[in-house]
RNA sequence: GUGGCCAUAGUGUAGCGGCAACACUAGAGUUUGUGGAACUCUCAUCGCGGGUUCGAAUCCCGUUGGCCACCCCA
C-alpha cells in the first residue's frame, strides 16, 4: 500500500511542472458563445456599408511606423505612447497599427484610388492595437468598424452622411439613448489664429492650471479643452472656443453640416470642447456616445490635410470619417440586454450504433452534404442512449438511426425528436425523406 | 506611466493557519436498440515563484493577469 501512495506522489509532481499560459495583458480571446454578437457587429456594418455604398478595404496590419508618426502627429499620446513598435530582421521601423485612416489613405494614393470615381466610399473592419492599461471598454488589442469617404468635392453633406452612417449602425444595433456631440476644429488658418487666442487666454493663468495642462499650453493647445481637473474646468468655462474662431468658409461648412443633420431630424449636442486626440483632423468632428456607457462607442472627423502629410499635393484629397469600436458596441448591448439569438433551423441528428454502421454513417453525411442538408453527429459516441441524450440537448427535430440492423437491411430509422414517432425507410431514400420533413 | 481592489474545478461561489466545499456545466454509468426525469461516480492542490510556520488556499514579498480611477481613447 504504502507503494501506491509513493507512486501518486510522483505524478502530481510532474503535473506540477506543467504550466498554463495566460493571454497577454489587454488582449482577449472571442469565444464561441460571443461570436454571436460579433456577427451581428459585422452582419449591420455590412448592411450598412452596402445601402450607402460603401466598398470594403482592409489593409495590413503592420505598417510603416512613419505612417502614423507623420499623419496621426507625433505629439499624440496615440503615437507617442501607444504605439507597438515591432522590430523585424529588417531595418525598417514597423508599428500595429493603432487605427484605420491613415493606412486607407496610403493604400488610396498606393494605388491610384483617385481614378476611381470620386469620392471614393470605403469601409473596413478589423484589429487595432494600442499599448495602454486595459479598462472598461479598453483593449490592447480591439476592433473597430469604420466608414470613410475620400476625394470628391469638400461637401458638408458628406460630414453628415458619416455621421448618419454611424447613427444609423448604431441604432440597427438597437443601442438606445444614443447621442452625437459635434464641434469644428476650423481649417488651419483659422485654427492657427484660435490656437495663439487659448494660447493667451491661457498663459495668463498658467499658474492656477494643472501640471498636465501646463504641458499642453505649448504642446498641444486645444487639448486644454479636455481637462477634467476641476480648477481647470472652471476656467474653461471662460476660455474663447473655436466655434466664435471659424473663418467664413468652415463658419459656412459646419452650418451646412447641422442643417443637414436637422433635415434627418437627427438629434446632436454641439459641444465646443470636443477635441479628439488625432493631428489629422479638421473641421467637423465628432462623437457618439450612449447613456449610462463609460465610454464613447466611436466618433470621427474631417481631414483634408491627412493626405499632404502623407505626401501628396496641397489640399488634393478632402476626406471624412468615423470609426466605432466594437467590443464597445457589444458591450452596450449587452448591458441593455439586448440578446442576439441565432436563427434556428430544423436540427437533423445521425446516430450509428457499432463499427458498421460508424463508417456507413461516416459516409452518409457526405451525402447530405451534397444535398445541402446539415447534419450533426456524434461519431465517438457508442451507446444509442448517449447520443439520444446529445441530440436532444442540441435541439434536434430529427434523429436519423442506424445500428447494424439496419445496416444489415439497407434502411435506417426516422425518429420525431417531440413525438417519438417512428418510421424506418430504405438507405437510398433517407436524404430526400428528411429534406421533406425539414420544409 | 501612477494609485486602489481582486485571483480557489469550465462558470459562479464557500473555506480566512490544521485532511479543499457547494451549485450549475461537462463526461461516464444505472440502461452496448431508444433521449428529456431521477440516482451514482469522475473532473481544481487553490494564477505563477519565493518566504514565514511543525503545518499555508488562508500570513508576507515578488510576478503575471483581471477590474476600477487618473491620463487618454474605440
Amino acid at each position: 500500500m504504502p507503494k501506491f501512495s509513493k507512486r501518486a506522489k510522483s505524478i502530481k509532481i510532474e503535473k506540477k511542472a506543467k504550466m498554463l499560459f495566460q493571454s497577454l495583458k489587454g488582449m482577449h480571446d472571442i469565444l464561441p458563445a460571443d461570436q454571436l454578437w460579433w456577427d451581428k457587429v459585422k452582419k449591420i456594418s455590412q448592411d450598412i456599408a452596402d445601402f450607402y455604398n460603401f466598398s470594403r478595404i482592409d489593409t495590413p496590419i503592420l505598417e510603416s511606423a512613419e505612417i502614423f508618426e507623420k499623419s496621426t502627429g507625433s505629439a499624440t499620446d496615440i503615437v507617442e505612447k501607444q504605439m507597438y513598435y515591432i522590430k523585424s530582421k529588417g531595418k525598417d521601423r514597423l508599428a500595429l497599427r493603432p487605427e484605420g485612416t491613415a493606412g486607407i489613405v496610403r493604400a488610396y494614393f498606393e494605388h491610384g484610388l483617385s481614378r476611381l470615381s470620386q469620392p471614393l466610399k470605403l469601409y473596413y473592419f478589423g484589429p487595432f492595437f494600442r499599448y495602454e492599461s486595459p479598462q472598461a471598454g479598453r483593449y490592447r488589442q480591439f476592433y473597430q468598424v469604420g466608414f470613410e469617404i475620400l476625394g470628391g468635392e469638400n461637401d458638408p453633406v458628406y460630414d453628415a452622411q458619416i455621421i448618419l452612417a454611424g447613427y444609423r449602425l448604431i441604432e440597427e444595433l438597437k443601442i438606445k439613448n444614443l447621442t452625437v456631440e459635434i464641434n469644428s476644429l476650423g481649417c488651419k488658418n483659422c485654427r492657427l489664429i484660435y490656437r495663439r487666442k487659448l494660447q493667451d487666454y491661457y498663459r495668463k493663468l498658467s499658474v492656477k492650471i494643472c501640471k498636465d495642462c501646463r504641458r499642453r499650453l505649448s504642446l498641444n493647445p486645444l487639448r486644454l479643452l479636455d481637462c477634467k481637473n476641476e480648477n481647470c474646468q472652471a476656467i474653461k468655462t471662460k476660455a474663447p472656443i473655436m466655434l466664435d474662431n471659424l473663418c467664413s468658409a468652415c463658419r459656412n461648412h459646419f452650418r451646412l453640416v447641422l442643417e443637414y443633420l436637422d433635415e434627418l431630424n437627427l438629434s446632436y449636442i454641439l459641444n465646443p470642447y470636443l477635441v479628439r486626440g488625432l493631428d489629422y483632423y479638421n473641421r467637423t468632428v465628432f462623437e457618439f456616445t450612449a447613456e449610462k456607457l463609460k465610454f464613447s462607442l466611436g466618433g470621427g472627423g474631417r481631414y483634408d490635410d491627412l493626405g499632404e502629410m502623407l505626401g501628396a499635393k496641397k489640399g488634393s484629397l478632402p476626406a471624412i470619417g468615423n470609426s466605432l469600436g466594437v467590443e464597445r458596441l457589444i458591450e452596450a448591448m449587452k448591458e441593455r440586454g439586448i440578446d442576439v439569438v441565432p436563427k434556428s433551423k430544423t436540427k437533423v441528428f445521425l446516430i450509428q450504433i457499432g463499427q458498421p454502421a460508424k463508417k456507413r454513417a461516416f459516409c452518409l453525411i457526405e451525402e447530405f452534404r451534397k444535398s445541402g442538408v446539415k447534419v450533426l453527429e456524434s461519431l465517438g459516441r457508442e451507446s444509442l442512449n448517449s447520443q439520444l441524450r446529445i441530440a436532444d440537448k442540441e435541439g434536434a427535430a430529427i434523429a436519423l438511426i442506424l445500428g447494424q440492423r439496419e445496416v444489415f437491411e439497407d434502411s435506417i430509422i426516422i425518429r420525431d425528436m417531440k413525438s417519438g414517432a417512428q418510421e424506418t425507410v430504405p438507405l437510398a431514400k433517407v436524404v430526400e425523406e428528411v429534406r421533406k420533413r425539414i420544409r
